[in-house]
RNA sequence: GGCGGCUUGGCCAAGUGGUAAGGCGACGGCCUGCAAAGCCGUUAAUCUCCGGUUCGAGUCCGGAAGCCGCCUCCA
């Protein structure tokens, strides 16, 4: 079965055929480095981060382009604020950035271009629009696109221009030819950032860095195009406008859109004050609980961020972890098998149905659920085919968890690195825990229970819980 | 005002026209000195409502209600 896209131009579900075979071209749209990022930016990246992992399993050569806006207003006005050079700033979050998503087990795109690395590029861009008639230079001012001039303009947002002048929310600006023209080029004022150009010194519009960056990386056409869904009104469609205008050409094959992340079912937004940050979530879960619970549902739908769906998200990885770490214990290895079972068929289909992910979970809980049924029925001790089938089944489930970067650590280093991050952020004193847990097992020795669990209250008092297992008490913080 | 989306068991969440995946929870069991953890099993859905098309609709069409997003910087 073949990939299937839900195309936002047209609004319906593809089949997916690369404009040349084998190879696709893939552009989305990455943050602007003004400030920390939060989880709707993790959110982005993590499922396009999946995209081109899938795409790369179907075995595409896949060029990857994410950029990094380091122009712009919100990058100036921080500067002022702060009394740093604009450079400083780009140059402080697009680390943050990095690492973050580092963080997050997101492979690095292909080629990470950055606006002020393409100015000449954008500044030729310009030039032949306004060689064109698409654009035009309002002198002492901005250079604009002329939407009148592009017949098509709203074709992806299903917008049309009559309709939102009528909606007066647009900016009324003298100098515009239509009150849609967006800006190219913007004239700097003294201390701003400036490139010199043929319209003076100034710096890009928003919208057009992508449109000559994607065309120096990817061509006058490619695949696929995605972003967040609000980037869909004003600045897809300005892209789409902006490079069709000058190369008469289909811009973008296939349009991929991302749904919002709320936080306790409300907009994140300055007003409520509910800005969740990455940094401020990685200190609180694991990397790979963060991805669960982002993949957990479908891209283009809203996920709620919220301390209950953080906790199915843990207990859920938790349980496959407990599974292969089962798994191992009874002799099983991921390496002994192909990891291309029937199981694997049924993610596979999942994944071609528009990264149907949340169906792609299922399937692997279902892989666990097998498995634990096998080490149940015989006993913790499987025979050969027991193994070779528990085999088969862990490698199904590291192959889909390549896929959605999940379940790629060794279970006992997950286990382990939860308890040390809950030893530091709590403060414990592990040498006082193992002194206590010492003490309990010598009088459960001596089936001295009173004795025993009496410390295990204690421990649980310091929220430090119990498990006696056959060889041995191993310690977890709550 | 314009455009778009959503409404599936207590909760979260898949769902290609043929009579509803998965997870959480709850309950029961295995294990345990007792627990915890883990595992297994059980559980539960007039698919928001009203019409229509169809042999057959959660799935298609029309309408209603509620919720949400975009149209201004925004993933």
């Amino acid at each position: 079965m073949s990939l299937r896209i839900y195309n936002t131009l047209g609004g319906r579900k593809e089949e997916f055929v690369p404009l040349q075979e084998g190879r696709v071209g893939m552009y989305v749209c990455g943050p602007t480095v003004y400030d920390t990022s939060h989880i709707g930016h993790a959110r982005s990246v993590v499922v396009f981060d999946t995209v081109f992992r899938w795409l790369r399993k179907l075995g595409y050569d896949v060029c990857y382009v994410r950029n990094f806006t380091d122009v712009d207003d919100k990058i100036i006005k921080k500067a002022e604020e702060t009394g740093e050079k604009p450079e400083y700033i780009t140059e402080k979050y697009i680390d943050e950035f990095h690492k973050e998503m580092d963080a997050l087990n997101v492979l690095r795109p292909t080629i990470e271009p950055r606006a002020t690395d393409h100015i000449r590029h954008i500044i030729s861009f310009i030039e032949k629009l306004v060689e064109k008639g698409r654009a035009y230079h309002v002198p002492g001012g901005d250079v604009y696109f002329a939407i009148d001039s592009f017949e098509n303009y709203g074709m992806l947002s299903g917008r049309n221009p009559d309709d939102m002048k009528a909606g007066s929310r647009v900016a009324v600006d003298d100098k515009k030819r239509n009150p849609l023209d967006f800006t190219l080029w913007k004239p700097a004022k003294p201390g701003e950032p400036a490139w010199e150009s043929p319209w003076g010194p100034g710096r890009p519009g928003w919208h057009i860095e992508c449109s000559a960056m994607s065309h120096e990386y990817l061509g006058d056409s490619f695949d696929i195009h995605g972003g967040g869904k609000d980037l869909i009104f004003p600045h897809h469609e300005n892209e789409i406008t902006q490079s069709e205008a000058l190369f008469d050409k289909r811009f973008v094959k296939y349009w991929m859109h991302n749904g919002f992340v709320d936080i306790n079912n409300e907009k994140m937004s300055k007003s409520l004050g509910n800005f969740t940050m990455i940094k401020d979530v990685l200190d609180l879960y694991p990397a790979e609980v963060i991805r669960l619970f982002l993949l957990s549902k479908h891209y283009r739908s809203p996920i709620d961020f919220n301390d209950e769906a953080m906790r199915e998200a843990v207990v859920g990885l938790e349980r496959v972890y407990a599974f292969l770490d089962r798994a191992a214990e009874a002799g099983a290895s991921f390496e002994k098998g192909s990891g291309e079972g029937e199981l694997w068929g049924e993610f596979e289909t999942a994944m071609n149905d528009d990264f149907n992910t949340a169906k792609g979970i299922a399937v692997v809980f279902d892989a666990v659920k097998q498995g634990n049924r096998i080490l149940d029925e015989q006993g913790g001790k499987p025979s050969g085919d027991g193994i070779e089938t528990l085999s088969e089944l862990c490698a199904q489930i590291r192959n889909m968890g390549e896929v959605l970067g999940v379940f790629v650590l060794e279970p006992g280093a997950y286990f382990a690195d939860k308890t040390d991050r809950a030893v530091r952020s709590k403060q414990l004193d592990t040498e006082e825990i193992d002194r206590l847990v010492k003490e309990r097992t010598e009088a459960r020795k001596n089936k001295d229970f009173a004795r025993a669990d009496a410390i295990r209250d204690q421990l649980a008092e310091m929220n430090i819980v119990l498990e006696d297992a056959p060889d041995g008490t191993v310690w977890k913080v709550e």
